[in-house]
DNA sequence: CCGTAATCAGACCATTCGGTCGGTTTAAGG
DNA sequence: CCTTAAACCGACCGAATGGTCTGATTACGG
């Protein structure tokens, strides 16, 4: 049963990267995230880190797909509350929310911010955002429950209230604006 | 009247040099905002620059306030039309969305991300960033017209929604999103 | 006219950056 | 068992980085 197969060996080294990046990312910001940085952060060779990604680029497009992965698995594992028939919009707002916020959602700006300037991430992650926000959608929509569900304009429209909150509170957190952020949304489609 | 005294020179330097700095964040990013490509950019020697800010730290909390300055003036510049008794929120909207959109904007999103998790950005940004809201404030108040003036919160929760718009604009552009956003933000206060 | 301080110039420095490379270890297959 | 390839290691490299330092130039008060 101990998976201790050459392949699943070199699997796990990339998994240890990407999480490494997430996380100098998070806590260091995009221009302090290095290639020592990573590797020591992983605790792992400077030949390791550069074997699987041969490049920072790399790195960086692999962090990207990294991210919307994670940020997906954590957006289906909230989801599954949904199914048991359980509501209305709010809860979807608030699944939604718990994606666009935290550690995860950071890591993700700070690849966003980057990728403007940087074509090859640009190249990576519109797309990756793009396929992000259609498995969103679907993982948000219940079949039947059509007065709950959102369009996708809404849905657009929700994603930019989300991401204006999220920017804001990096330098401002403040619970009850976001709450009341959320509220007016909700409140203003009755 | 021509204006070559000592003083006077050094600030037209600065006035390059934070100019340049601003060129560098929106057009290669915070990351590849360096002392060298600022220097070349504002065609200024290394120890000119040095003289006036001795760090990158410094150069950049300069940067924080020049950017807030050119803001405000910007702004203020464009709300002259208010004064002229000509009326309603959708205007006051339409001007805070033209400052919170264009290259002003991109530079101070890039100082923004950075101040996270650089301290002394944050130091500057915080309060600089608070002071700007309050004269933004000021600026779009016409006395009088009580009806049409925004209250401190309202304003809070339209700028969530304008920083979401500009960041989900930078990878992609959609007018018609835009739009509708802004028209929503209105017609749901009736 | 002179001294002094601000402004500017650019050579120089230690450090860190992304990336290369030769060699070693490990696992898989015949 | 032996070959082969993937995984990994860490010394090494040139380039670029932020920052220092010595002098030159400029402007201005006394």
């Amino acid at each position: 049963m101990s998976e201790h197969t050459g392949q699943e060996r070199g699997r796990r080294t990339r998994e240890r990267l990407l999480e490494a990046t997430l996380t100098c990312l998070v806590e260091h910001g995009f221009a302090a995230t290095t290639m020592q940085r990573v590797q020591s952060t992983a605790g792992v060779s400077r030949g390791a880190l550069v074997h699987h990604y041969a490049s920072m680029d790399e790195l960086l497009v692999g962090a990207v797909h990294h991210v919307a992965k994670r940020q997906l698995e954590a957006l289906r594992r909230a989801a599954t509350s949904l199914e048991e028939g359980s509501t209305g919009r709010a809860q979807r707002v608030r699944l939604l929310h718990s994606v666009m916020s935290g550690p995860l959602f950071l890591a993700g700006l700070e690849l966003w911010m980057a990728a403007r300037t940087n074509p090859s991430l640009h190249d990576a992650l519109v797309p990756a955002e793009r396929e992000l926000g259609r498995q969103i959608a679907e993982a948000l929509t219940v079949e039947g429950a059509d007065r709950a569900n959102l369009t996708h304009l809404e849905l657009d429209e929700l994603l930019i209230t989300l991401r204006g909150l999220a920017i804001t509170s990096v330098l401002r957190p403040d619970p009850r604006l976001e709450r009341l952020a959320i509220e007016r949304w909700l409140g203003a489609r009755g």
